[in-house]
DNA sequence: GACAAATGATACCACGATGGTATCATTAAG
DNA sequence: CTTAATGATACCATCGTGGTATCATTTGTC
């Protein structure tokens, strides 16, 4: 079980890249080399991050995709919610559809409660924290 | 993204279930009419936490299963470690192997610690205290 | 203008985890 | 002996996710 997928793991370390200096034109391959990522889902990644407002892109020869916001603007819980899609650790739903026994399952309850404490930590996470942890070394 | 598996809740509510008076045998077929769970499903799970030795089994005609422990002593985090494997957000594997980027993601050290936060809460919950909810309404 | 290199859009594939079913043998109560 | 249960195990279906491929379009460079 994992909190992350991939894909919102390669989004933020490509923000994170894209970050180190802004107004730069930043294109797949050039993030292929320098992270190592596979490049067409890397691609792929990249697209969903400018359809969703994140990125701009740039067409053509020598194109690729510049960051649109301030590190400090970018939430990681937003990220995963664009490719993750709604996060919730304790709804038990199956087949898009609520479980019919939440009501008598007070394990949910627990569960919901500690989901809350997560959230709020997570919602709380921008690009910029991970720069500054970046930079305090590791 | 779900926390708990199906198999773990039903596990969890069908011991609930059996703690109300232990000792008593409870077949899959009680449980099946009692809770609304598919029967095979549930038999499968509790042949599961017999082997696992939270049950012990009675064979034969009003056959079936009894509590083997006292329910402050059945963590719900173990459960999960049962019928979901190791429990971890923040350990980016991929086909059981280590994601070779771990060192360079800032974000695994940032899940890393929220996941702390919750597998603490987690191993504290045992079955006695989700009992203790269900008294206390809902 | 031709070519190369990039994105836009979209469809497709492979794999594993999970929820769920089915089958056959064995045991034991009535 | 019949019935109702578990033991063991194999099987299936679906879905989410990581990953690939293709074709059209755009644009800098020679
Ligand atoms: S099984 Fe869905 S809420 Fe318990
Ligand atoms: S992609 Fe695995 S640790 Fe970042």
């Amino acid at each position: 079980m994992n909190l992350l997928a991939r894909s919102t793991d390669y989004a933020v370390r490509a923000i994170l890249f894209m970050a180190q200096d802004p107004d730069q034109v930043t294109s797949t391959a050039e993030l292929e080399s320098e992270l190592g990522l596979p490049r067409p889902f890397m691609r792929k990644t990249l697209q969903t991050l400018q359809k969703s407002g994140y990125l701009d892109s740039v067409k053509g020869n020598k194109g690729g995709f510049t960051l649109n916001r301030l590190p400090s603007a970018i939430r990681v819980f937003d990220l995963m919610t664009i490719f993750q899609g709604h996060i919730s650790l304790g709804e038990c739903l199956f087949k898009k559809e609520l479980c019919s026994c939440v009501k008598s399952c007070p394990l949910r309850k627990e569960v919901k409660k500690m989901e809350l404490g997560l959230l709020e930590r997570l919602k709380k996470l921008t690009i910029a924290d991970l720069m500054k942890d970046q930079k305090a070394g590791i």
